[in-house]
DNA sequence: TACATTATAAAACTATCGTTTTAAAATGCC
DNA sequence: GGCATTTTAAAACGATAGTTTTATAATGTA
């Protein structure tokens, strides 16, 4: 029939999200993930629809792909263990070295600047999180892992808050080897 | 000598504090800043230079007018008061309608699109908070108002790693009744 | 091999970006 | 009151933004 094409669909998804994560929705230019991808700019045009519906799927394509494999401890063991094992993978993520925070997260500030859809992805993405602490923390409590004192609710807001600092606070690079050591006092915290 | 300024420069920062709190820096133009503040572009690039040196000035201006008064209670009594007082002012206004975050805070995410120097205000800030709850958390223990099992350097990042949680967590808009009720957990986490 | 279809390359488009320039209006001093 | 000085208004600048168009190249089918 006609023409196939010369890109792959989730290489340009994987170039765009690499582009957006470093630089930010607004400070990057359509120019730049042209250039990043190799795509020409018709056929990203053609392919996306526009910068806002790329972004869109950007998001998507990176919440398949590097979010949801880290909710799957969650997901497994939804205990004191998966909560602990999702702690981890977050703090150690923060305190690598070129950490650039989360390409969801690093845009919840810019929420104004980004289409409706995109800032529901990022809204439905932390919702999502944390009522998987939620269920865990009550199997937690139900099964005897830690204190029943505390709402299984409450503590599940209190790490995702944590998790919000965690990944904003690995952005100042002086301050990495700090981050590990924060483990303990916010497991501490779940415990009684 | 010559014609008067027909314009107030602290009303001018006031009025692009408020645009770059809103919009970010990257998505607020020029353009922006001249409506909301009146001043027509010759004068505002007389008095500021460029976009990069009007944000920086912006930035020092909120580190002056709204940052810095929030530090008084940690400077004034560095101790366990002094912390409350402060955890409590960000929990506050993480959880007041219409929270727009901090500047500062806000751009942490996006410091590859601003200057050095803008970016090393931010970084100063949180160092220079982060070392006032250091002392008061030394202060704290050897005065027995806290359990000395902690190391305050931690229990200082601990904190900081919160803020800047509850700030990034606070531009969820429904997850705004949570946040009053995660002071108590922080403040466990302090004690012991 | 010709045709219909689609992808690509490259240029063009409009709008807006940050910034500078030009000319007019306002001031204090001689 | 004229002059030097500085602010203001408004237009203009080149660069880049996001997007569309035009023309060419590649493909499967008839």
């Amino acid at each position: 029939m006609a023409r196939h094409k010369d890109y792959d669909r989730n290489n340009v998804l994987d170039k765009a999200v690499d582009v957006f994560w470093q630089k930010g929705y607004k400070a990057c230019s359509v120019s730049d993930i042209v250039s990043a991808t190799g795509l020409n700019t018709a056929s990203m045009y053609k392919e996306f629809g526009d910068k806002d519906r790329l972004f869109e799927e950007a998001l998507e394509h990176y919440r398949q792909q590097i979010l949801s494999p880290r909710l799957n401890a969650l997901k497994d063991e939804p205990n004191i263990k998966g909560i602990e094992g999702f702690l981890q993978t977050i703090i150690s993520g923060a305190s690598s070295k070129g950490y650039r925070g989360c390409l969801m997260m690093n845009h919840l500030s810019q929420k104004n600047s980004i289409s409706p859809k995109a800032a529901k992805i990022l809204s439905d993405f932390c919702a999502e999180t944390e009522g998987l602490l939620k269920v865990a923390f009550h199997n937690a409590q139900t099964s005897g892992e830690i204190s029943r004192e505390k709402d299984p609710a409450i503590l599940a807001s209190f790490v995702m808050c944590c998790v919000h600092g965690l990944v904003l606070y690995g952005r100042h690079p002086n301050k990495k080897s700090d981050i590990p050591k924060l483990y303990d006092v916010i497991r501490h915290t779940l415990e009684q």
